[in-house]
DNA sequence: TCACTAATGTACGAACTAGTACGTTAGCTA
DNA sequence: TAGCTAACGTACTAGTTCGTACATTAGTGA
């Protein structure tokens, strides 16, 4: 997550108020503590005594505990909508495209653990927030376009038997690499096997692509 | 869930005082209350409330909030345990046992919202009740011996190719379940798809299967 | 039928928690 | 440099929430 540290924007000395700081740092610490205690858990003097300001200016800048919740969610939407622009497998065959899409994909929820913890506290409250934003609803991804723009791809070359959608098939990647971080708590308590293991981290990789890939490419019967 | 209703034991005269029923009770309620608020959002005097008991009793019995989400957490997995026991798949050949597994597996968590959220919200909470009971530490599952079992016969017969272990089949498909549940709102907020919509169930279901099998059946590069 | 105890109800308290009223000041601009 | 306002801090409150002290009774076994 973008985190506003000392030097806060180089060339400018560091003053005393700066409103844009002191709201990055209020988002930083608010990410933080969400993403560890859940919305109901998490307290907004715990925020505000962790950052260089008050609780004041949470209600100041953000209007209220569940205002400050959208926006964190909206931060971290945006981080991810940025990091699937950077995309650039579409000078790929479809095959490969689609491998190093599921990569990409598996890589990045390895990488945001906190990310993943504030989608599944929003799924417990119903995306109420989400539905409250207006810079979320309906937001889409960049990559569903890429899936959709492989898919069309490789089936124009009969590389691909699948008729899967692209909405469809980023359910399917996305459901194995969210799972393994979301529920790697009670799967490693009842199954004795941590899913996030590093060692076992190439593991994973390879079996999310060959699944996917066994997917698209198998000879189907008429349906 | 197995909910007490008003004749709780056929043959009994309803007692004022019945220490099973009341327990039960408390259970029903606060399964519910668990769900639909998280852990530290359900609220204990809320549970109280619905119930034909007082607060008092929920103490009495369950000592306090943390271990009646414990509670909460052991009658839940139970059920799951008992409804995989009854799996009956391996009279099948291999191909159609597993999706036979899928199905039946995608058909529970279906039926069960309430179970996902709960283990959703104990993921958040890093499992941490599950590590405290005594009942849930490495319960592991019914449906992992049938899923072993099945490789096994697969793999003997050729018709498997896949080097997979049954942990991680099992995690291949219970990523893809609960997802579609405990993910429904964002993904449904987000990209405007309602994965649990009735009328896409079979194609999910279908996809779930088809996925597994190819994943399965597929001739892979040497590795 | 009597006494004993598991089961239950009432009322309350201490600690917490989101939110706010009120006053102050840094830094920009005219 | 004077004055204005966005940015900020302190102290407080009203309402909530988990947990418990204390009193009571239904049902059971001797």
């Amino acid at each position: 997550m973008t985190s506003v540290e000392e030097p806060a924007r180089p060339g400018e000395r560091e003053r005393v108020r700066d409103a844009v700081r002191t709201q990055a740092e209020i988002l930083d610490v608010a990410t933080q503590e969400f993403a560890r205690a859940g919305y109901d858990g998490a307290r907004v003097d715990e925020i505000a005594a962790r950052t260089r300001t008050t609780k004041r200016m949470i209600y100041y800048y953000f209007g209220g505990k569940e205002q400050l919740f959208t926006a964190v969610l909206e931060r971290a939407y945006g981080v991810i909508r940025e990091a699937e622009q950077q995309l650039d497998v579409e000078h790929l065959d479809p095959v490969a495209a689609i491998r190093r899409l599921a990569e990409v994909t598996f890589d990045h929820h390895e990488q945001h653990p906190d990310f993943i913890r504030l989608v599944s506290i929003e799924n417990i409250h119903e995306a109420q927030h989400i539905a409250a934003s207006e810079k979320l609803g309906r937001i889409g991804s960049p990559a569903l376009d890429v899936i959709r723009r492989i898919l069309e791809e490789g089936r124009r070359s009969g590389l691909f038997t699948a008729q899967v959608d692209a909405v469809d098939l980023h359910a399917m990647i996305s459901s194995f690499c969210f799972f393994r971080v979301s529920n790697r708590h009670t799967f490693g308590a009842l199954f004795g096997r941590d899913l996030v293991d590093p060692a076992q981290r190439a593991h994973y990789r390879t079996m999310l692509g060959d699944m996917v890939i066994a997917y698209l490419t198998a000879e189907r019967a008429a349906d």
